[in-house]
DNA sequence: CCAACTGGTCCGGTTATTAGACCACTAGAC
DNA sequence: GTCTAGTGGTCTAATAACCGGACCAGTTGG
């Protein structure tokens, strides 16, 4: 890929890097604590001196994080008194971070079993809201991958798109991103899989049926083409593990 | 709720904050590229200059990254050339986070719908794979959140609890914590439709079904239990952002 | 050979975070 | 009312991270 991709155009990997500091962070645990009623108005918290042991953090950092909290108005601090929560109207401050576990950190058939599950229902969504430009796009992936025969990198550049194009038209922002998410998960492992005789050429079969499903409309066909494909990159996954382990071991 | 409880014990609330840096976050995000193949050994990386320009930060973080990846012999850095990459053997670098967007960031309809079909799959595994010790666990917060009845706040912290339990008993790791954190997602506004009279009532009425359902092993009863109960959730929480915005409006 | 572009180094600055010490106030016990 | 333990408040010195910019030295392609 050329080095301009990576910068600019539609789907670009880099993207500014948003970066929270340590206190505004602690202060969105508080802040989720109190919305969701394990603090409540009138309760004590802990010492700043307790908290920051608990938390890992400096005495100075909880003290930041509980200064932006009184100055919107949440808690109340008072020097010698205990700091006390005097509203839970935390509105304005984010909540934390919706699911903020590593990809690395789940079992593969764990995450194959979400993504089982993701893709179907985002299968029978698409199947019902995709437009003609979605289709038109992915027919034109589908050509991509073609040419991208003998070169695994080019297709999965190709498949990955195809793919998250597919999420985003079934309309709903949370299953989309999940399944983005589940299918970055075995990219690592895919790229070695990708690599054996006749790999490429049964992914865009798979691929293939699974856009004739979609512009049939048929939603049933589609989570099948969709289920069936996913299986077989979860098997060609797991034998790349375990070739990886079995050299490990040695 | 006693300060003690926020700073130990089972399901502690507060837990240590694990920060990564700037410079940590941009070589994560250079390893996932290269895990995931939109960049091979061979690539040149854009200049640090037009990465920086890119990513938000500045050249010296991007070469901070860079130090990373070259001292685990993944890209080669050689002055007056385009950095390259020389190993796509990335093991070790965390990828980046699994999802970490805001709860705050989705639509409640995304997030109802995602729930929905999360908990479905998760209590049909959690009929299987239900064990005696969870369902007395589950007994006693049923017989909680009865001696919690005038009591909202009270109420909701066991309401969690018998929740994540159930999610936990579904024996997947990536669906019981996503399940978790759409589950959050409504706290806050659950947190307000809960004081609506009759309304704990029927959340514990909603959940001996569930109890009874996970007891009898029924997985189809389970799933409609908590697909009830989650669009009962859905209907009160629509109905106090609705409350909120008519007040916001005027 | 040369110019443009690259990485390498340095500087001055700001911000964030840390650990610790000490001061002043609060609240509960007596 | 007094006293003490525990609380928050302030300050210091230090380190780390990050920033923006300038300038030097090496590479590469024309």
């Amino acid at each position: 890929m050329g080095e301009n991709a990576l910068l600019a155009g539609q789907n670009a990997p880099l993207e500014k890097v948003t970066h929270r500091s340590v206190k505004d962070e602690v202060a969105e645990r508080f802040a989720t604590l109190i919305a969701s009623g394990v603090l409540n108005v009138g309760d004590a918290l802990p010492s700043e001196r307790e908290l920051a042991a608990t938390m890992g953090v400096s005495r100075e950092t909880i003290r930041g994080a509980l200064l932006i909290l009184s100055t919107k108005g949440i808690v109340s601090v008072v020097q010698g008194a205990r700091t006390k929560v005097v509203s839970d109207d935390v509105g304005g401050l984010g909540l934390s971070a919706f699911f903020s576990g590593r990809v690395t950190d789940y079992a593969l058939e764990d995450v194959h079993e979400g993504r089982l599950m993701v893709e179907e229902r985002v299968a029978r969504l698409a199947a019902q809201r995709v437009d003609a430009a979605t289709i038109s796009e992915l027919e034109k992936l589908i050509d991509k991958q073609t040419a991208a025969m003998g070169d695994p990198v080019r297709f999965l550049i190709a498949d990955r798109a195809f793919h998250t194009t597919i999420y985003q038209s079934c309309g709903n922002a949370v299953l989309s991103d999940l399944a983005t998410t589940l299918y970055s998960y075995q990219l690592d492992h895919r790229r070695r899989a990708i690599g054996a005789t006749g790999a490429i050429a049964q992914s865009i079969e798979d691929h293939r049926v699974i856009l004739a499903a979609l512009k049939a409309g048929d939603a049933d066909a589609l989570a099948e083409g969709l289920g069936i494909h996913e299986r077989r990159i979860y098997d060609s996954t797991r034998a790349v593990l375990s070739t990886s382990e079995q050299k490990a071991s040695k």
